[in-house]
DNA sequence: AGCACGCCGACT
DNA sequence: GTCGGCGTGCTC
């Protein structure tokens, strides 16, 4: 006997879809990317058919029934769940929870869909007439004028009934625009400049099909307006436009550029907007009423009707990469929608990650490069200051302390870049050695002396500074090292007539404090500026002629195989902060390796040749690019049970052909918020290989004794080995 | 991941 | 004699 059966994937750790019954009633509502809610266990949860009603259900199997149809027509269309199933695949992960990652939250808890009408409201001539005349008895009319008078133009902003609304638009006071009717065009932009005008000729003649473009161009060589001229082309063809940007929040000018150029129908997305906006944006996209979507990485699962071009910006930035959970990478996903639908990629970057620029080498990639900044300053001049043996006062030492003073004093702005916050990474007691451990992980807690803290920047844990040593009981506790937080005391100390202007996620927490201080940098009141990665992003500082790199030496030492390709990226990006108009910046990077061939060879010859050497050795290592890496990552609270766990795990990998399966070992940094943790690596020449083992074996993992006792989780194309 | 079932310790 | 600890098993 058979069944009419659907394959629902349901939000569940599980790597299987689930068959429920359907009445043949329901049957034709039933399709891929449907949203039905079925009973699960004790449990009811929404899920997401993927394979539309069958028949099956032979073998004596039990079927239970779905409970009800969430959408009358799929939420999901073919492409983006095609998408979401080649995800799960990639990164091994199940289905069920890649789709729910795909949805907005109460989309995803199953409420229904709805697209809000966005309707704008305008005053007509009759309007104006009637604000003036209109008798002061007909309170509500008038309040409703007046709001529509003041520019407020959303429905729910006007606080009228829907009577007062309807009687005014009767009496043609006010005029309703619909999204189609309220479209604003955009404005044209400058002139390409030559370089760019070749750069656009090359993308234009690729046309619109797949193809992936790397657009490197140095920082301000006018990437964004090769990104506008070619949304414009893909709009003029009626389709959409997708924008990745790292940290969108903080870089609201992007999207403030976008709207100017293209006009209405410019939509930003990520977390930090309301989810109600989230959810309208996603149906916006869905329904092609969102143009243009510029958003963070989970902007690349929106459901777009008709896309027509993905631009990834900065696409060498690490948060593209999720590094919990579903760990997908944007960039990667967004080639490979790119790919599946046909259409062009850009990849833009003054510093293109290696897996980019060896693509680009070979051939894989297009390349297009602007090398000349639109406003000609010329490229900063990089330094390297040998510190061995200089007397270093707060980090800094005393040829860049007299260099800043002579830029303060010609009326150049200064930048010090230092990535580590807080005010010294150890606090020690000279007495007895000890250096503030964290109780929860192998790390010094970082001293923050302004707050009167040590802080763990693995798990957060915080505690009073003590004034004595805890172990010993003497007084003699010294903060050593540097973070911004000193080198910012030490220069208010140094240069008391100039502000100084101190900029890191301990001091910026929000978009609108980021805001503040870069509006106050640019209008010059700050001369010397202090800060971690969040300077090194597209902020144009048109006054800065000095960039002192504190120290360039933990990516050297550093045991992660792409710290020198990150210290490239970053010394590169702080450095093309520098210079203002028509005059050089000045970059001076400290160290004590002044000899270390890489950091020569960056200095030297710049981020490509660096790229050229890095390429090499990744060869020789075997590393990415040159062959794919995933890691099994275990942790638990029970100190033996990681290794125990994957020592176990590893039989299930080691028989899989093309696959090198690596002894399990502790990682990086081995305690961490209570927790120990190991990782198994596995490398593969080829792709595939390492898809196929994964496919077989990851399902697998949940059959081991520990996997409940272990929370584990896969990294595919990991960023670290951490 | 939930959620239940199940079998051993300190409480009313 | 029960409340509750988390080990183990299952989810169409």
């Amino acid at each position: 006997m058979s069944t009419l059966l659907v394959s629902v994937a349901v939000p569940v750790p599980l790597y299987r879809t689930f068959d429920y019954r359907v009445p043949p009633a329901l049957a034709p509502m039933l399709r891929r990317g449907s949203r039905v809610r079925v009973p699960f266990g004790r449990r009811s949860l929404v899920g997401i058919v993927v394979q539309p009603p069958h028949e099956g259900g032979a073998d004596g199997t039990e079927f239970r029934d779905i409970e009800a149809v969430l959408d009358s027509t799929p939420l999901l269309g073919a492409e983006l769940l095609a998408l979401c199933e080649w995800a799960a695949a990639y990164y091994a992960h199940p289905l069920g929870e890649v789709l729910m990652a795909a949805l907005p939250g109460r989309l995803r808890q199953g409420a229904p869909g709805e697209l809000e009408r966005r309707e704008r409201y305008a005053l007509t001539a009759a309007g104006h007439t009637a604000l003036t005349t209109l008798p002061a008895r007909y309170r509500a009319l008038r309040a409703l004028l007046e709001r529509v008078h003041a520019g407020v133009c959303a429905r729910e902003e006007l606080q009228t009934t829907a009577g007062v609304l309807r009687r005014a638009v009767e009496r043609g006071w006010i005029e309703v625009q619909t999204d189609e009717s309220a479209a604003l065009p955009g404005v044209p932009g400058p002139a390409p400049t030559d370089e760019q005008h070749a750069a656009l000729a090359a993308l234009a003649a690729a046309g619109g099909r797949f193809g992936v473009h790397l657009v490197e161009g140095v920082t301000g060589s006018g990437k964004t307006e090769i990104y506008l001229r070619r949304i414009e082309a893909v709009l003029e063809a009626g389709a959409q436009a997708l924008v990745l940007a790292p940290e969108i929040s903080l870089t609201p000018q992007l999207e403030t550029r976008f709207c100017e150029r293209l006009g209405d129908g410019v939509c930003s997305f990520h977390s930090a907007l309301p989810e109600h906006e989230r959810e309208q944006v996603w149906l916006q996209a869905r329904a092609g009423v969102a143009r243009v979507v510029i958003g963070t990485r989970s902007a690349v699962w929106l459901p777009f009707a008709q896309l027509g071009l993905i631009v990834v910006d900065e696409e060498h930035d690490t948060s593209y990469k999720q590094q919990d959970g579903f760990r997908y990478s944007a960039r990667d996903v967004a080639i490979l929608r790119a790919q599946k639908l046909g259409i062009p990629v850009l990849l833009g970057s003054a510093t293109p990650s290696l897996e980019t620029v060896h693509n680009a080498r070979t051939g894989r990639y297009h390349h297009v490069r602007l090398e000349r900044r639109v406003r000609d300053t010329p490229p900063p001049q990089v330094r390297v200051l040998d510190v061995r043996g200089l007397p270093l006062e707060h980090g800094l030492s005393p040829p860049l302390v007299q260099a800043i003073d002579r830029h303060l004093d010609a009326g150049g702005q200064v930048l010090l870049f230092l990535n580590r916050r807080g005010y010294a990474p150890v606090l020690l007691c000279h007495a007895c050695g000890w250096s503030a451990p964290c109780a929860h992980c192998d790390a010094h807690m970082t001293l923050h002396r302004g707050r009167d803290l040590l802080i763990c920047h693995h798990c957060g844990a915080q505690q009073r500074v003590p004034r004595a040593c805890p172990s010993c009981g003497a007084t003699a506790l010294i903060a050593v090292g540097t973070g911004t937080e000193r080198i910012e005391q030490a220069l208010a100390n140094r240069f008391p007539q100039h502000r100084v202007v101190r900029l890191d996620s301990d001091r910026i927490t929000s978009a609108r404090a980021l805001h503040r201080q870069l509006a106050e940098i640019r209008e010059g009141c700050a001369r010397i500026l202090v800060g971690t990665q969040i300077l090194a992003k597209g902020h144009d500082f048109p006054n800065l002629s000095l960039v002192g790199i504190v120290s360039a030496d933990q990516a050297l030492y550093g045991s992660d195989f792409r710290a020198i390709e990150r210290m490239g990226q970053l010394v590169t990006q702080v450095a093309g902060r520098a210079g203002r108009a028509g005059q050089p910046g000045e970059v001076w990077l400290q160290t004590h390796e002044p000899g270390h061939p890489l950091l020569r060879l960056l200095v030297e010859q710049g981020y490509a040749a660096l790229c050229d050497a890095l390429l090499v050795e990744r060869e020789q290592a075997g590393l990415p690019p040159y062959t794919h890496l995933a890691l099994l990552r275990a942790e638990a609270r029970a100190p033996a049970l990681p290794l125990r766990f994957l020592h176990a795990a590893r039989p299930l990998f080691t028989g899989q052909p093309g696959v090198e399966v690596f002894e399990p070992l502790p990682a990086g940094m081995e305690r961490r918020g209570g927790y120990t943790r190991a990782q198994l690596l596995l490398r593969a020449h080829r792709r595939a290989a390492l898809q196929r083992a994964l496919a077989a074996a990851v399902p697998r993992l949940d059959t081991l004794a520990d996997a409940r006792r272990v929370r584990w989780s896969i990294d595919v194309d990991p960023y670290d080995l951490m």
